[in-house]
DNA sequence: ACCCCGATCGTA
DNA sequence: ACGATCGGGGTT
């Protein structure tokens, strides 16, 4: 079934940690997730929101369960899903997806899920809730969870707010 | 108009 | 360890 509303509405760290495992359905790709970060305020200097609130980052202010897509470095895009309140900015990044269909393959890195899947900016602020063929589902196909400090960040080190697992059969 | 920086990735 | 590559956001 359908992650709803009062799931993304919950604390990020507790969206963060609680998405691994469930899977990501989009268009003919479906995956089981395994790695997320958590970026959360504006007082989180990581957080894109931290520069407030701006023609990129305005679906962070959204309601929960729409997505934040940005592009990085010149040529990568990254996939987020926005959590919490309206007007609170936060979401979790998608790092790690572990793809069932239409071909099995592991993705570690945002840069690649959000190729392999043809996520641009223009998905950003799409309604995870209602939309046809994008959306997030249970599935509890993990295993041996860790948390450590986030990835490829220089500010906020030392909130360890990454979540990884392995991805294990049912 | 200009400058610096970045939630990455592939290669060395 | 480093370069590719370019938009975002702040400053002039």
């Amino acid at each position: 079934m359908r992650l709803q509303q009062s799931f993304f509405e919950q604390p990020t760290l507790v969206v963060a940690r609680e998405l691994l495992g469930k899977r990501l359905v989009f268009q003919s790709y479906q995956g089981i997730i395994t790695e997320t970060e958590a970026y959360i305020g504006e007082e989180d200097p990581a957080c894109h929101a931290s520069k407030g609130k701006t023609k990129r980052t305005w679906p962070l202010y959204g309601p929960a369960g729409r997505t934040y897509v940005y592009f990085i470095y010149g040529m990568y895009y990254c996939l987020n899903i926005v959590t919490e309140t309206i007007d609170f900015p936060a979401a979790v990044l998608i790092r790690g997806l572990h793809i069932m269909t239409p071909s099995p393959e592991h993705l570690n890195g945002p840069g690649k899920i959000c190729r392999k899947l043809g996520l641009t900016c223009g998905d950003t602020n799409r309604d995870l809730l209602c939309e046809e063929n994008f959306y997030i589902t249970s599935g509890n196909c993990i295993k041996n969870i860790t948390q450590t400090p986030r990835i490829g960040i220089r500010q906020g080190l030392d909130k360890p707010w990454r979540f990884l697992g392995e991805y294990c059969e049912d």
